[in-house]
RNA sequence: CGGGGUGUAGCGUAGCCCGGUAUCGCGCCACAUUUGGGAUGUGGAGGUCGUCAGUUCGAAUCUGGCCACCCCGACCA
């Protein structure tokens, strides 16, 4: 058992905090609410921005940057979204400090370095783009406009968690800008794709495409799309969302274009994002009581080499046995680390990787070098087995795939395993207490309903799935008729 | 933000009720023996007791403010 991380079984929060912590991902700030990064964090991060980023532009999006503030009258502009995140909006109004009079050594804000207008510390740009937009938009040539930013934003939150939820995240935003309905809702969903895309095909992590109700939408959209993953534990986690946000911003910057028959029509809109939260689902989805695993597809470091030796001499053979292995692999830009430090003993070394989720890991000492031989120990299932040296390269690129679809397939099952069908609130509360996951039950389709049944036992309608099958039904709550379930669940 | 709890060396803790400058384990440093699953021995370093103020001859200990973290609610990507 690593030392400690709390098991999983006994308290899975105080195990996931555990994780974060002890693999070195990120840690509490100085700032409330704030984490930071650390570099073995940032490295997973940063993967998954590269692997987004090509995908992005893949399907034709370029970056762009908008500033941090946004003017309090702009941002007031669209009012769903602004009354929606009002409460939790940071807000700069002074430019000044000074020292105080009363005690020396001291700062206070300057009272006469009040700002005309306060400045909003974003919490989301939909505001201060689409006011930039209406400059770049006269005619239907100017559309789509195909934007994605990568940011900073902050949401006062009142209880955070490392990645889960902390008051500064980082994020990319998608907004989109087009000439028609049908194109932007395209869009939206095309978005919700790559989400998709991404989450199965790297996170190894499946998820339920689907639409929100309305109570769960977007503030200031039409429509909310989403992606819903299933933790360990069985709660449910948003995991992405895209949303299609008609002509309100438009409306609300008024930006219109001139289209093919030269009549003024609003613009459509789009937005779509992914943040740091998914450092949380990657972990919840995958990880155990030793420790983080990392699907190989993101692992900043996919195979690590542990030599032992008892000697310097000992380490130079080693190093020159395994060398064409190590070179063979970075040319099929697999990312080899030979750990070589003198300082850490090898048992010392394997408890290390295995907390930081290295794939796999070869050992291979003086015992190997006499056999031609190495050991090659997963991460994913904890095997070990001696192969030859000479069967290494092969067998390390087909293990680092079927790691990779084991990870997903494991949690596939388990959704499986933990999506239950039901039609009885009685059982439904008791699912959810016993048994937690996804629960499909009926429901009529009323806020009133959706909230009742939030206040008495804490799920939410997760999603309505996309090409849900209609069955004809009754209400879970209030027996009204339905055509067709939903997801219901307890969130993060 | 409401209710409950916690804060002592890098980490985990004892001491607090009953005031007299801090206990133990892990980790760290040096040396030796070790190295195929978190080594062992010997020696050593490290603390303005979260922070600010108050009471007192004297505060980790008593009182108050503030900050942070954890759990439970309301809010949320």
């Amino acid at each position: 058992m690593s030392k400690g991380i709390t098991s999983q079984t006994d308290d899975y929060s105080k195990w996931y905090n555990d994780i974060v912590v002890q693999a070195d991902l990120a840690d509490h700030s100085a700032v409330r609410g704030c984490m930071v990064i650390k570099p073995s964090g940032y490295a997973i991060w940063e993967k998954m921005q590269q692997t987004l980023d090509k995908m992005f532009k893949d399907t034709g999006h370029v970056n762009a940057y908008f500033p941090l503030f946004i003017p309090k009258s702009l941002f007031e502009a669209e009012e769903k979204n602004a009354e929606g995140f009002a409460k939790e909006c940071a807000v700069v109004t002074h430019y000044r400090l000074k020292t105080d009079p009363q005690n020396k050594g001291k700062l206070i804000v300057d009272p006469e370095a009040k700002l005309e207008e306060e400045l909003v510390v974003r919490p989301t740009s939909e505001a201060i783009i689409w006011n930039t937009y209406r400059g770049w938009i006269q005619s239907y040539r100017d559309l789509p406009i195909l934007v994605n930013q990568w940011a900073n934003v902050v949401r006062w939150e009142m209880r955070t968690r490392l990645f889960l939820r902390t008051a500064e995240f980082l994020w990319q935003e998608g907004h989109t800008a087009h000439a028609s309905k049908e194109e932007a809702i395209l869009e939206t969903e095309k978005m919700l794709g790559v989400y998709a895309d991404f989450a199965e095909n790297w996170l190894a992590m499946p998820v339920i495409k689907g639409i929100k109700t309305a109570n769960e939408r977007f503030a200031g959209a039409d429509e909310t799309y989403c992606i819903e993953a299933m933790m360990q534990d069985g709660k449910a986690l948003q995991a992405g969302t895209s949303h299609f946000l008609g002509q309100n911003f438009a409306k609300a910057f008024d930006v219109k274009f001139a289209n093919k028959e030269g009549k003024l029509d609003y613009v459509w809109a789009t937005s779509w994002g992914v943040s740091t939260r998914l450092m949380g689902a990657l972990i919840m989805s995958h990880s155990d009581d030793k420790g983080l695993v990392v699907p190989p597809k993101l692992a900043p470091t996919q195979v690590v080499i542990v030599p032992i030796y008892k000697s310097e001499e000992g380490l130079e053979k080693i190093r020159q046995a395994i060398q064409p292995l190590q070179k063979a692999l970075q040319a099929k830009n697999i990312s080899v680390k030979f750990d070589d430090r003198d300082t850490q003993r090898p048992g010392w070394k394997f408890a290390e990787y295995e907390l930081k989720g290295v794939p796999l890991r070869i050992g291979i000492g003086e015992r190997d070098l006499e056999n031609g031989t190495l050991e090659l120990a997963r991460r994913d299932t904890l095997s070990k087995e001696t192969v030859n040296l000479n069967d290494a390269e092969h067998l390390i690129e087909k293990l680092l795939a079927e790691i990779q679809s084991n990870l997903f397939q494991r949690a596939q099952q388990r959704m499986k395993n933990m999506t239950h069908t039901c039609d009885n609130y009685e059982e439904f509360k008791r699912l959810l207490d016993d048994k937690g996951g996804f629960i499909l039950a009926h429901w009529d389709g009323t806020s009133e309903t959706e909230e009742k049944i939030k206040e008495e036992t804490k799920a939410t309608i997760r999603c309505i799935p996309l090409n849900n099958p209609s069955e004809n039904g009754k209400c879970i709550y209030s027996g009204q008729p339905s055509a067709q379930r939903v997801i219901f669940a307890r969130a993060y």
